[in-house]
DNA sequence: GGATTATAGTTTGAATATCAAAATATATGA
DNA sequence: TCATATATTTTGATATTCAAACTATAATCC
């Protein structure tokens, strides 16, 4: 048994060990999102909503709560202090009147791109040698894998 | 612009795509992992750790705080708790007396296990529409993403 | 329709986690 | 040796989180 490894055996299947490099995808992920996070100022949960409503567009606080992994009076709090530092308004749902979108202001925009443009830096970095028929495959095989999430 | 997605123009770079999927995909694990660790009474970080020692082996506490994206203050209350709660020891390093080493004790190692096994069971769902070449490819890209980083 | 149950969001108070800075111990290098 | 750098812990203040209670609206059932 390697000392420095106590709980890898050398002969996994496949799938065991591209589960493992999943978590060691997402561990570094999660470390450098940390890093960088901590160096602007924000909590990573901030930037998991700036990015989500980047991504996504609007969407409701019980949607939003779901996705980042946080209970809705947990992110009542946090949307109010988005909202005093003018990242995110609040407005009401169109057809729901218990519900409330949540959506970036121009500067929360601003901040998404920001962060985005460090993202795709750290995407050309991760994936510069790679040919383009390969960041095809990726781009592919990932997008499956979100499908089944 | 579509209202849903007002960030999202529709002729992105397979680069800008590939890190939308990136970033989708991480926000998702991310999701997922909060859900798990919460209906088991863990905190992530706490998760992280042994999720990092299990892959890693026995870890110093500034390496640990590195990879998991704490200050070194925070990770010693952390693993005060996992030391008490015997997931965890401490024991010196060999050759640098300053340095901790810190590794699963056995109940550790089963939890470990245990959470493998979920994580092992995602990964399974998620590449179940996959054929055996392909997830080989998954895993040459993920690997070598991962040594990029 | 009207009553009941479910869902969305907020508020509150207590528990927990986090950081920055100071303190201690050991290592490294001039 | 002395000065500087690194690893860890401790401390006190701040921030985050949850669970539970509460309000408001929607959906369902009779």
């Amino acid at each position: 048994m390697a000392a420095e490894h106590p709980n890898i055996t050398q002969h996994h299947s496949t799938d065991h060990t591209l589960n493992h490099v999943i978590i060691e995808f997402y561990e570094k992920l999660s470390s450098w999102e940390h890093a960088i996070v901590r160096d602007k100022g924000f909590s990573l949960s901030q930037v998991h909503t700036i990015e989500l409503l980047g991504v996504h567009g609007a969407m409701r606080m019980k949607e939003l709560a779901d996705k980042i992994g946080v209970t809705t009076g947990t992110l009542t709090v946090q949307i109010d202090k988005m909202v005093e530092a003018e990242w995110v308004v609040r407005r009401p749902h169109e057809t729901d009147r218990r519900s409330i979108l949540v959506e970036l202001t121009e500067k929360g925009q601003t901040l998404f791109i920001e962060h985005d443009a460090l993202h795709l830096q750290l995407t050309t970095d991760l994936t510069a040698g790679m040919s383009s028929e390969e960041r095809t495959v990726l781009l592919n095989l990932l997008t499956r894998m979100n499908r089944e999430f």
